[in-house]
DNA sequence: GTCTTGACTAGCG
DNA sequence: ACGCTAGCCAAGA
């Protein structure tokens, strides 16, 4: 496992409640600001390994990840209950709830 | 070693 | 605003 890797779900773990970050956000402060896509696939694959608060990580527009799916409604619920206002098109206002490490 | 796979992103038409 | 493209990088096969 690269330290990139360890950064990036400790990164994710530290995300609190009723915030969230970015995919490339996270990236950046792992080290690396071009592996965005890493960043996914670490949350793709080791989210339940690792415990990660999955739902707190969007992309770079403010939007859930991906649509039209069961992990789709599961993100916005779980975002619901932490209180993160989600519109119906699957938006989060980044200006409110972007955490800042 | 080399492919393939992504919950990505910035840029461009 | 929106779809498409080309970069990007680590893990698994």
């Amino acid at each position: 496992m690269q330290p990139f890797t360890r950064q990036v779900i400790t990164i994710i773990q530290s995300i609190p409640p009723g915030k969230v970050m970015t995919y490339g956000q996270i990236a950046g402060c792992a080290g690396n600001p071009k592996a965005a896509r890493q960043v996914a696939r670490i949350l793709h694959s080791m989210s339940r390994a690792h415990q990660l608060p999955w739902h707190r990580v969007i992309n770079a527009q403010g939007k859930i990840a991906i649509q039209n799916s069961e992990i789709y409604e599961e993100q916005r619920l779980a975002l619901n209950d932490e209180h993160v206002d989600v519109t119906s098109s699957g938006t989060v206002n980044l200006a409110i709830y972007q955490h800042h490490p």
